[in-house]
DNA sequence: GGGAGGACGTTATACGTAACACGTGGGGCG
DNA sequence: CGCCCCACGTGTTACGTATAACGTCCTCCC
């Protein structure tokens, strides 16, 4: 118990296993066929997964001189182009047991940075956001120092969190979108199941409901184009007044929704005003521009990291959300017949 | 000279400079002020940097138990936003001598893998894209297993290559919009020294010249919205007829062609025809959709990765440049009067 | 009954680095 | 003149793992 600070090793796995460290190295390595009793093997392998054992990576690579893994260099990180040439070499190295990890070419960090420094690997800590829920069990099994970006502060599973304060950048929306004169308001939702896309709908429909007259519909859909169409067409078709704005939780699903009120024949904003949230490149790309809401994304992983630090040197962190701005472009407008 | 093979050690540095490990890693650590005289921390900094000397991470990070890394885990590596989180990320990182690896939380690669086994690190081998041209001198002064994506085949620096048929894509839209009557084209060309876009120019205006009494000039741009929008505005309104066609080096560089042409009160593509290349999301979300050449990002990491594998294993890497499409959408027609 | 060999492990070692704990002269100071 | 301390290093160790090289029994066969 004295030791639970520090992670446990091979050793220590073979002495409460009761047999040496060489045995655990042989079962735990799948080189024990004939070397050793099946009943050992097991008692080796229980005793593994009860201290919760991790073999030390540094160490491993040290004795092979080999570490199975590869590093992709890209130019930069902002091309959609990239992430699927990750995906797809990350995908064959997995059925190789090799590992990528990612040097983003990074364009703001001085030139030609030595790409080694960063794979000095095995971590000191990690910054997660909240939405890779699936990897946080797994992270959390190390014990690692932990920030989390954009979580619930309820469920961060008492790990740090750093989030932007979109809940207020949905506010700003509402506002602008009530002043205009909007009563009638169709929420896009992202279909997926997420605390800050949940946190959307309860601010939006809770700042509109502060104004008496309003409506506020909801349709949901995946956070791609298509999909967005879809679910957009289908809510504008359907009977009774038509809504007068479109909120997006995203730019994305704001593209979606240009393309199926354009199919209908209706104009933006002139027929129905659009927002998104973001502030992609798609916002200014597209006609006419996107009023949206500014997410400084820099911002949030510098102050991410620095959270991380103050961790990792036994500090506390830095608290408070990150202002979000609306950017009030050409796709809203006074709602039609005022 | 027979050792040549290995990488030197700590220990060969000593061995060389005439001192102990001991004092290699005192000076390499500057650690040494008080401690070791200067001409003699001169000496042995000569001699690592004779013998090109890098130290083991492997090692430093088990004997430090410390790793000066931190892992980033982001939902996936689609979305512009978190590649923004990573350059602010990093960059902090960076000043406080922090390296960042990412873990980009891959969908298509079975749930929840585990995102330390990713992190092995230090490396066996290495897939670069020529863009990241900076990199390059650091990588090629460790040696390390290399293949290229996307490179001059000339100038790759004996290191395999995988590369994507740009020029046959090219040659695609060029026969597309020659057979739709096309004569006067516009090259709206990324203003980025690297042999891709010079190949794009090339093949561009070869095939062109193919068709007697065709003209294809050239405007450079950024490669961002902005700097298309202004170039090709400069482009269109010079004096002399006016082009039918504008071909972009990318899809990004068409949104901005888009919004040129439309503040010029010419319509897509009754007035003018626009091609791109890339397929991005933002292909499909700008009105009309882009004709375009999609690249199959995801088969090129495959490829890439394959190549290294077999490089690593002492086998010759498959070879043949990886195909692309031609995907004809609403952004091309016949030029106008015809 | 004796030796060979399989079944089951153990002991010992090396990977390359960082840093603690020691030397060892020589010069300054009392 | 004697002592101490500083300048300049060196010897040694440990980090945690994988694996080669050894034991032991016990069984089985001649």
């Amino acid at each position: 118990m004295a030791r639970s600070s520090t992670r446990p090793t091979s050793r220590d796995v073979a002495q409460a296993a009761g047999v040496s460290q060489a045995a655990v190295s042989l079962v735990l390595g799948d080189k024990w066929r004939g070397r050793v009793s099946e009943t050992t093997a097991q008692r080796v392998r229980e005793a593994a997964r009860e201290l919760g054992y991790r073999p030390n990576l540094a160490a491993r690579n040290l004795r092979l001189g080999r570490t199975r893994t590869v590093l992709l260099v890209v130019p930069a990180l902002t091309t959609e182009f990239f992430a699927g040439v990750y995906t797809g070499a990350a995908r064959v190295a997995a059925e190789h047991g090799f590992g990528v990890v990612l040097y983003p070419s990074p364009e703001g960090i001085g030139p030609a940075r030595d790409p080694f420094a960063s794979a000095q690997t095995a971590l000191d800590g990690v910054l997660a956001s909240s939405m890779a829920a699936d990897a946080l069990t797994a992270i959390r099994g190390d014990q690692l120092p932990l920030v989390m970006l954009d979580s619930d502060p309820e469920g961060s599973l008492g790990a740090a969190t750093v989030n932007l304060d979109i809940g207020d950048g949905v506010r700003q929306v509402a506002d602008h979108l009530l002043s205009l004169g909007h009563r009638r308001v169709l929420h896009l939702a992202a279909d997926v199941p997420s605390w800050t896309f949940e946190l959307r709908a309860r601010e939006l429909a809770a700042r509109m409901a502060a104004v008496p007259g309003t409506q506020v519909h909801t349709a949901r859909a995946p956070i791609s184009i298509e999909g967005a169409l879809a679910a957009t067409e289908t809510a504008l078709t359907t009977p009774g007044p038509r809504p007068t704005a479109v909120v997006c939780d995203d730019d994305k699903l704001a593209a979606g929704a240009y393309k199926a009120i354009r199919r209908l024949g209706l104009r933006i904003p002139d027929d129905i005003s659009v927002t998104g949230l973001d502030d992609l490149a798609l916002a200014t790309a597209i006609d006419p521009e996107l009023t949206t809401v500014r997410l400084d994304a820099e911002l949030f992983g510098e102050r991410g990291m620095r959270a991380l630090l103050a961790v990792l040197e036994g500090a506390l962190p830095e608290s408070g959300d990150i202002p979000v701005h609306l950017v009030v472009r050409g796709s809203t407008a006074p709602p039609p017949g005022r």
